[in-house]
DNA sequence: GATTAAGCGAGACGGTACGTCAAGTCTTGTT
DNA sequence: AACAAGACTTGACGTACCGTCTCGCTTAATC
């Protein structure tokens, strides 16, 4: 998997790309996220703080969505996978783990700017799904694997649906800010989601989970 | 509660004002939003749409944020809440009613545009938290309230965090594209809430706070 | 005769334009050719001296070429038309005075530029030739008029012709700079012009037409 | 003297410059501003139609504006100097001979496009004046000398400024479009040259010649 | 009935950032 | 070394909207 967004120059022909360009826009893209946030996020000042030309940049990045990412990706560090030996402390770890990431940090604000821009940026959301969505949901189906193995949950349990309940539910108090993101939201959620609502008889509709 | 976010004009002097004007900017607005979206969503071209000056839309809107969201509640219809006779049943038939609403429809890239837009609007994120997403909400925990007098559900039973899991999980795929918004992913979605995915014994983690 | 190349806003409603704005474009852009020269004229410049948005520029002047005009018409002030009582008095004045006004000054450079510019811009093209060529050579031609009611010259002279060669030699020196524009050029011209290069028999070319 | 502006490469080590490049690089720039004119004249599209890098262009001229000169010079045939048998016979077929080489002519555009680059380009200047405009001059003022041969002209009569009147006049209209370059002008042009405008006595300056 | 205060459509205002273009220079691997 | 290719920095371009600010003109409520 390539490290970044940008797409290779068309031809092996004429001057290579400069590298170290590539390191000041990154470089000056995450120090203006860090402490602008998405908002003042501009070409113009990127372009500026890296003292390098606006056309370097949009050799390398479409638009300015996907420049964010890049600078995103770098500081939104991967979380180790959680290995408690059960389902529900992996689930409660890891959800706790996404919790002090995003509540309060400039992570959070910018990861909030990146979904906005995701909404208007089609090139970004692209790169989006493929590059941050999808990797991080593979490697967090490995605690559903695990839980299959450990005969905690049944083979067939629908992990893709498990995981857009957990973090669905995380990323909706993030960006809709009706509730806090606190800890017992996190052990609220897990609980639910591992026991459930416990509705199963008296209404009844077609039970089969 | 008023119909719009339009402060009350401050005196009762001077000329009233119009509430054709009114009719003609949100008439723009939803027409504008349905047919090319909140990306090309400008003041400029509502106000050249209504046949009004651009004073007249801020001196009842304070942001374009504000004023689409007027435009929306339009446009998204309130759903009725629905009444099965389970919570299974009423959870079901309202993310599928949900579904149906956004999946594909003008209503639903709004949608992702003003959710968008509430993260970098502070003006608009109140608005649309105090008078969007509670009212929703305030609505469909009748769901659960039922659901308890029925004695399907504990009393104690977080209603706050079911809403979260059961729209979270759908704003998720609404605003990531990750999967479809499939009719199998809302059965999927309600089983999971109310049997979860029974894994209580086997591991037991930190079943702690 | 308008003062300036500026054309009048599309209907009388709206906010009217700004004279201040407009004087203040008009200094600064003068400041900026008497400096720098038309090489170093930017809009942006004028824009950022003028303290005024580049679009309240471009409102008035279509293209940077016609504000040079403009700013150029103040600086280039209208010589007084001579009247020594003879035609090659006359003459001699005219150029002498033209010479002196473009020979190593800052108008002379501008005078360059300009002229530059109208071979690119249709737009001052035509403005160049309506509102300077013209007026000068309308004036220039009563030194003629003066000769004929003189009896120094024939009725049916052409004035026309006459003024392309003696101002025509003064622009192709300033535009070529092959030669100098020395005083003896200025004598010469005129002499040649008064007096002719007397080679009227002896060869006796094509004289029809 | 060198057919070209091109500067001889520093030494004679290492690999030749390619004639080939040359010839391409002079083909594409002549084509190009026979079809576009000098505006969209850039060395980047005769980089690009010559199959040539821009370095390999560089390398040979200095600025656009002498790559320019150096295809409009092929373009701008040599005019044979005519000998009609006497001064008046011969100045009216040189100026005829122009203007029928400038008017409504690329050759005309491309003229009018390279002095105004001139006016900016100071390296294109020096060029121009020394490969361009000297030696035309020098070719034409044998006109003159044969003239004096003839007994038709004073010895001392300033062919230069004579050089100046016939082609400052042409110049003056080709550039100025205020009147067209006709051929009763190149007529009359001759005439006053010739004969002069006859204005001798009444006023009367320092008369000489 | 006159006054007065606010609203009205229109559009200009100072700004900011956009994405593009071409200039002339530099850096590859290849010839 | 020169070559083709295509990177580089620089700087200006002309455009689009932002949210604010005049204009001359209604339009009521108050005096």
């Amino acid at each position: 998997m390539p490290e970044t967004v940008i797409p290779a120059a068309p031809t092996r022909r004429g001057r290579p790309r400069s590298q170290q360009s590539e390191r000041a826009i990154l470089a000056a893209a995450s120090e203006l996220l860090e402490e602008q946030g998405f908002a003042q996020f501009t070409i113009e000042e990127v372009s500026s703080r890296a003292k390098v030309g606006k056309a370097t940049i949009y050799r390398r990045w479409p638009t300015k969505g996907t420049l964010a990412f890049d600078a995103f990706q770098a500081q939104f560090a991967r979380q180790p996978l959680p290995d408690t030996g059960s389902l529900r402390g992996d689930l409660l770890a890891a959800l706790r783990s996404w919790i002090r990431a995003v509540k309060g940090t400039s992570t959070g604000r910018t990861l909030r700017g990146l979904i906005a821009e995701v909404q208007r940026d089609p090139e970004l959301a692209d790169v989006w799904r493929d590059r941050f969505v999808q990797p991080v949901r593979t490697r967090n189906r490995t605690m559903f694997d695990r839980a299959v193995a450990r005969g905690e949950i049944a083979a067939d349990a629908d992990a893709e649906v498990a995981l857009d309940l957990l973090y669905g539910a995380g990323y909706h108090r993030l960006l809709q800010s009706h509730l806090p993101l606190s800890d017992r939201f996190a052990t609220t959620v897990v609980d639910l989601m591992v026991s459930g609502l416990g509705a199963g008889e008296p209404g009844g509709g077609s039970s089969g989970a």
